[in-house]
Order: C-alpha cells, then sequence, then structure tokens
DNA sequence: CGTATGCAGCTTAGATACAAGCTGGGCGCC
DNA sequence: GGCGCCCAGCTTGTATCTAAGCTGCATACG
C-alpha cells in the first residue's frame, strides 16, 4: 500500500503559492501591503526559488504587483474592480448561455436539470462555506457545459480572483435569495430560454455588486 | 543625456521571455517540441533562472505546457482550439460592444469615429505586417473603449495567444474583404446600432475562422 | 523469444551565493 | 533652520550548485 500517511510533501512551489493565497484572502496580507520573497520563504523554511515562482502566478491572477527591486505590492481591491470583475464574468457566463442555446435545446434541457439538482440550488444545511463553494461550482458548470476550455479557463481564473472580494461580502445574509436565484437561471436554462436565463443572471450579479458596497456608480450591462 | 546607444540592457528574463515567443511564432519552435531551460538557457548566454521565469509565463499565456523534471512541451494548435480562442473573443468584443451601448449613442457616435479612421480600415497602403498590427490595435481599441480593465487584460492574452495561429493564415489574400469587414463594423457602431455591429463582428471572426482551414464542423455561436 | 531490471543520461526543483538597484534616514553644509 | 548628499539596509535579479525524478535502452533472466 501507499504510505498514506507519509506525507507526499507537495512541491514547495506550490505549498508557498497557497500559503500566500490563503494568507490574502483571510486578510493576513491586507491591502497595500508590500511583501517580500524572503519574508515568506522564511516563514515556510524554503528558499527564495518556489516563492518567486509563487509570485509570478499571483501576480498573472492579479493578486500582486510586482515591483522591482522593491516587493510585491497586494493589490488593493477597489469596488470599480469589482464591478469590472463581475462584468467580466457576466460576459463569459452570457457567452456560455449563449453557446449552450446554440447547441440545441435537448443540450439546455440537460445542462439545466444538472444545474437545478445542484446543491447551489437548495443550500438549506450547506454550511456558510459550503455555500461558498457550491456557489462556485455552480456557476463553473454553466461555464465549462459551454464545452470551451480557453473560456473556462478565463473564468476559472477571474473566480479565483473574485474569491479575494466575496470573502468580504457577508453572503449569509442573502442565503436564501441566492440559492432562489440560482435555482431560477436553472429553470431558464432547462426550459430553453436563453433571454431570461442571461437576465436572471445579470440580476444575480448584479445583487452581488450591490451587496458589495458599490452603490451608486453605473450598473452593469452585458 | 542618456546613453541611447549604450544598450539599456534588458532584463534577462525579458529577453528569454521574447526570444522563446518569436520562436514560438515563426516556427524554430515547432508544435510538440520538447525544449528544455538549459538549452535556451545556452543559446541566450545566460543562467537558466530567467528562461524559467520565461516558461512560466509562456505557459501561464497557453504556449507551453510544463511537464515536471521533463520539459517544456509547445501545445499544439489544433483547429478546435482555434476556433476555441476565436469564440472568446467574440465573447469579450462582444461585450465590448454591449458595454458601449449602455454607455449611450454619443460615446458609441465617438469610438464608432475613432474606429472608422483606424488604418485597419483602409489598409491600402499598408504592409501584411503592418495590416496584422493595425487589425490587432483595432480590435484592441474596441476593446479598451468599454473600459474594463479586466476584460481589457484577458482580451490582450487572447490576442498574444492567437498571433500563433494568424501568423500561420495567409491574411494578403483577404486583406479587402478585412478593411471592409472592419469598416463594417466601425460603422455599426458609430451609428449606435450594437445589434448590427455584433453581427458584424461575428462574421468578420467567423471569416477567419475559416481562413484557418477549420471547415465543417458547427460554428462559433455567441 | 519475451519480459523485467538496472543503469546512463537527460531533465527540472530547490538551495545558496553574489551582484546590483532602490529607499529612507542621518549628517554635514549653506 | 533648511537643503542636499551619502550611506546602511533593505529588496530583487541572476548565476551556480546539488539533489532528485523521468525515460529509454541495453542487458540479463525466465
Amino acid at each position: 500500500m501507499s504510505p498514506a500517511t507519509a506525507a507526499p510533501e507537495a512541491p514547495a512551489a506550490d505549498r508557498a503559492y497557497r500559503h500566500v493565497k490563503s494568507g490574502l484572502l483571510d486578510g493576513t496580507y491586507a491591502d497595500g501591503h508590500l511583501l517580500s520573497e524572503g519574508e515568506i520563504a522564511g516563514t515556510l523554511n524554503m528558499s527564495r526559488t518556489p516563492v518567486r515562482e509563487a509570485f509570478l502566478r499571483l501576480q498573472t491572477e492579479g493578486f500582486l504587483k510586482l515591483y522591482p527591486k522593491r516587493g510585491a505590492l497586494v493589490v488593493p481591491v477597489t469596488p470599480t474592480e469589482a464591478r469590472a470583475l463581475l462584468e467580466a464574468r457576466l460576459a463569459l457566463e452570457s457567452f456560455a448561455i449563449d453557446k449552450l442555446a446554440a447547441l440545441g435545446p435537448e443540450t439546455m434541457a440537460e445542462i439545466g436539470g444538472e444545474l437545478a439538482r445542484h446543491p447551489a440550488c437548495d443550500a438549506t444545511d450547506l454550511t456558510d462555506a459550503e455555500l461558498h463553494e457550491a456557489d462556485r461550482a455552480f456557476h463553473a458548470h454553466l461555464v465549462a457545459a459551454a464545452g470551451n476550455p480557453v473560456v473556462e479557463d478565463l473564468y476559472n481564473a477571474l473566480r479565483d480572483r473574485q474569491m479575494r472580494i466575496t470573502a468580504t461580502a457577508r453572503t449569509h445574509t442573502r442565503r436564501a435569495r441566492i440559492t432562489k436565484q440560482h435555482a431560477g437561471l436553472a429553470e431558464a436554462v432547462r426550459d430553453g430560454d436563453p433571454a431570461l436565463a442571461k437576465d436572471r443572471l445579470r440580476g444575480h450579479l448584479l445583487e452581488t455588486v450591490q451587496a458589495l458596497d458599490v452603490s451608486g456608480g453605473p450598473l452593469l450591462e452585458g
């Protein structure tokens, strides 16, 4: 048997990546903080090399901005950026819906059914964290169903980036609304009504934007 | 004065990145080829460290796939992937058009005017390379006008990735059609007709797909 | 003859060492 | 007192070195 307990010891680069990312998400490394490779390397008892690799990944994902010879700035999340992020999601998810529609009503019925049965549509017995994860999976499933790997990759990158924001937003006050909106979206897809689906999607994301305190300002539009 | 001729000596990591990328684009490193850090490092007379950094960037951009302890595979460009790429572009550019529409007719008129005056709409005295660059700039301008930096970033990444494909497609046989389509798209934007603009955009990208020999198969749809 | 096994040569992963750039504070000069 | 310079300490950028994983072939064994 394989040594289950014998820690497979994940690659150092991965550990560094996850450590920094989780620190970013849980607020250990706050907006505007300037962190250094050596600092992280010391904390994790590894050399700077894997940390550097992690920093590069996190930069392309939009979490960090690297300043040569200076350090890595934790990119502040402005409400403006949050809206831009949500808009981008809207663009990609809307595309997915259109693509499904192009694939025919049978496909929509099938995917819609899968979505309707998804935990994210009835999260009565899920913790907040589980609901959060279910939400993520729900939308990811919709996008994946479009069968375009490029779009899927783009979308997943956005979701990662957005986690940082949604982590802040208290979803627990909107649980019922969220699951209801998911169910409504799934239903529209199942019924083969892309226009309605896109509309409900927009409403769903719009509410998320508003929950992030982005009061005022022009609303998203896709 | 600053020493203009005294080579500013770009960072090694950048040089490595550009070298490999250009090699990828001009076909020096063909699809399926497995290249190694040491190989490139030797060619450029630098250590493997900056090359590694370049490889990581190129992986996230979809040019390479890194296999641990094995090497970097030049990702083969399949017609399927080409279509996926174009579809993703369609999704983002369509979003940009919708966003412009939401910003009001004046904005559309302004941006449409800028697009109409763009070289890509009348490339009678441009070389093929210049037309290619103009095409890139034309579409990038459209997306940038939407004022969503997230979408803009995603789009630019896609364009980079697509260069590898379009470099192969002989555009010179379609110069007239391309410029005409650009002009038509610009006109539709200027006239504040998003539906028409998106339709023309789809036609434009569709033709690109077909020019890439992706005959048959379901067409893109967004 | 077919299969396993060990080894040689390749590759990357990570650690460490060294060089160079940027910043901010303290000191001296005006 | 105010201004400018210089230097100490931080940071990253790059090079180099060691350890370890993967592959494929040659060879020995059944």
